[in-house]
DNA sequence: GGCATCATGTAACATGTTACATGATTTT
DNA sequence: AAAATCATGTAACATGTTACATGATGCC
């Protein structure tokens, strides 16, 4: 057997499949629903990624047509079950971020105290928005399953709500040395870890 | 004026150089430092990227050769500074991942519980890592200087004890289930919330 | 009739990584 | 003398987004 390399996108799809067929329609409806938020998948990506999985030979595609509307189904096969498994085994789990907001922060030397505690604020507001969504998404799922989405979105919301409460605690300081009388020296970002 | 649109990563390199005067060479090892795990930068962007904002004028190269050896250092202008300043006070503060870690979890229903277990302890020891090697950063920073680089590495930090805390969680839950006789309904992940 | 949703897909563009090529200078 | 570090850069590749094109079906 020839293993070719796929990408992390690819075992989205796989893993996706493995729980039921489904069309690229709603692999992408799905992924919009969970892994979006840590990783997240476009139809320019799911569509021609679909079509090598079927000529690899792990995902079987089956035509649904109704009418005239196009519909195509795929499924996992054995052989595809066995990639999926074997990813999920393999000792490797990067995390890369693309983090704006921190960046914007990291660079806040170049601002007066309001201007940064301005941007704490706007970077709060952001993930505030970001926790919203996942929150929505959470009422909107059936209570009762027993599914490890419900673990990623917890991991989500969590993560979300300590840069909230970092950001909150970093304006705080800022906000302190106003009242203080100003000594620039005085704040020790990291003092109370 | 134009104002022509720059990437996230050109601001690194103006932030970079807001600080002082810096190669390509030095801007590249100063992001493995401190911006890497929330914002990455590799040669192959940093050295076209300088040449692209030195014709638009945002900063401007001095050769500082050194006998054979060849060196241009950047320095930021005044409109480079103004398009530093005005992009921190821009209303964006995106953030986007690629947690492979959380996309295995996601997809763990694939897998049995002691397999599950080792899945959550694999992902833990990466963050870990993780850890590890922003605290070795951490402790090679002069423990006195006033910057927002402080902050921004309290926050990594804070990150991934969040994480590593979660994995613990979850794991603990999975084997909580192996004493208690096994009945899988009984697993509620987000009930604690 | 009109709007939302279902469903396929592509092409151009943007972004980012890896490996390679080249060589000087400094430290051990 | 060897190894580490300084310093420049490119080309091929991989990955991912956005906008566009096309049209059917179902619901109000």
């Amino acid at each position: 057997m020839s293993e070719i390399p796929l990408s992390n996108t690819a075992y989205v799809i796989l893993g996706f499949l493995s729980k039921q067929p489904m069309t690229g329609y709603e692999i992408k409806s799905h992924v919009d629903k969970s892994t979006r938020f840590f990783w997240a998948a476009s139809y320019g990506q799911i569509y021609p990624e679909l079509r090598r999985l079927a000529e690899a030979g792990l995902v079987e595609g089956t035509d649904k047509s109704h009418g005239k509307r196009a519909r195509i189904e795929y499924d996992l096969t054995d052989t595809g079950r066995r990639a999926l498994h074997s990813w999920l085994m393999a000792p490797s789990a990067g995390c890369e971020m693309r983090d704006e907001g921190l960046l914007k922060i990291f660079f806040a030397h170049e601002l007066d105290r309001d201007e940064a505690i301005a941007l704490l604020t706007m970077v709060e507001r952001a993930r505030l928005a970001d926790l919203a969504e996942l929150q929505t998404i959470g009422a909107s799922m059936p209570p009762d399953a027993d599914d490890f989405k419900y673990a990623a979105l917890d991991y989500g919301i969590g993560l979300y709500e300590y840069v909230i409460d970092w950001c909150r605690r970093q304006r705080a300081e800022l906000e302190a040395d106003e009242t203080a009388g100003k000594q620039s020296q005085g704040r020790s970002l990291t003092a109370a870890r």
